[in-house]
DNA sequence: CTCGATCCCTGGACGC
DNA sequence: TGCGTCCAGGGATCGA
């Protein structure tokens, strides 16, 4: 699952293999995770892909009009794709068979396609410019890996939720998922039910400095390949086998030796160690995993 | 303000 | 082999 680490690489890769080209033409398939696919295929033909960087989980790809064309720039224009969970965005050549899930394809100047490909279709790809696109920037909070102590420690230790919802909000920190919130919780013995606002100063500064390494460390491996994420060349990353938490319930503490348990916390699966990330004391009764007590979900299908 | 529940979606795992 | 069921999860939305 793409998030932070994940992400970045993908766009490093993408900013090396197709930076600098031209977008010739656009062919969407299935477009409802898109926010307006008409105007994807109005604006992208024709403009060129000035860089690929990384905003939260988004990619953004910063285009400009040819210059040829001669108009002056009025404002940033961006394409925003987020990979969702099973989201790839790679260039191909052009004989390469189109996968079953390819929804969108952009043939560059060069004969090669960047092509998307989301079997689940939890991605977003939307074009954003101006006005638009910087207030869409703006709802996401601060980047792990630059925000400061303080400002950590307020977005963090103001809120009464969840020290774990807290770390998956996107509006408090942009870019850290499931799985770098459970990592940095084990390396800084914090419990993932702990509100944020009942950390001590010595554990908010614990877990910012574990955020941060853990998150360099996974980039520098290339990001986590659990299910089967891969870069913009098609290659895994190692990081999944420096987890210490996320996906080990039942295993070894790496730390203490204990078995690692599995509650739901802010509606998503969080791994933790019992004795290293004790229960806080507020905390009410933790719900034990994911049993769904209703009968069958009507398969609408 | 914070919470849980629900929906979206498909592939893979698992039980029978 | 094949079918049914469960599960994963980021984000939007809604009601409590």
């Amino acid at each position: 699952m793409p998030e932070l680490p994940e992400v970045e690489t993908v766009a490093r890769g993408l900013q090396i293999s197709v930076a600098g080209r031209r977008i010739v033409s656009v062919t969407l398939r299935k477009t409802d995770f898109m926010d307006d696919p008409s105007v994807i295929e109005r604006e992208l033909p024709g403009r060129q892909i000035a860089r690929v960087e990384r905003f939260g989980k988004f990619m953004l790809l910063q285009l400009v009009r040819d210059r040829a064309a001669g108009e002056p720039e009025a404002s940033s224009q961006a394409l925003l794709v987020h990979l969702g969970m099973t989201g790839n965005l790679a260039p191909h050549f052009a004989e390469q068979p189109l996968d079953k899930h390819t929804h969108a394809t952009f043939v560059l100047d060069d004969g090669r396609e960047l092509r998307y490909t989301d079997a689940r279709r939890f991605g977003r790809m939307a074009y954003l410019a101006g006005e638009t696109l910087a207030a869409e920037l703006l709802r996401f909070g601060a980047d792990p890996l630059e925000v400061t102590a303080e400002e950590f420690a307020k977005r963090i230790g103001d809120s009464r939720a969840r020290i774990k919802a807290l770390l998956l909000d996107q509006t408090v920190l942009r870019g850290v998922g499931n799985i770098y919130a459970d990592e940095s919780l084990w390396s800084a013995g914090i419990h993932p039910a702990k509100s944020g606002a009942k950390l001590r100063p010595k554990e908010l500064q614990r877990l910012r400095r574990a955020l941060q390494k853990i998150l360099r460390k996974a980039i520098q491996m290339r990001g986590s390949s659990i299910s089967d994420f891969v870069d913009a060349e098609g290659q895994p990353g190692d990081y999944q086998q420096h987890h210490r938490a996320y996906g080990r319930e039942g295993k070894k503490c790496f730390r203490c030796g204990r078995a690692i348990n599995r509650i739901i916390v802010a509606g998503r699966s969080s791994y933790f160690c019992p004795v290293c990330q004790q229960a806080p004391r507020h905390v009410g009764r933790i719900r034990k995993s994911t049993k769904r007590k209703g009968r069958a979900r009507t398969s609408k299908r």
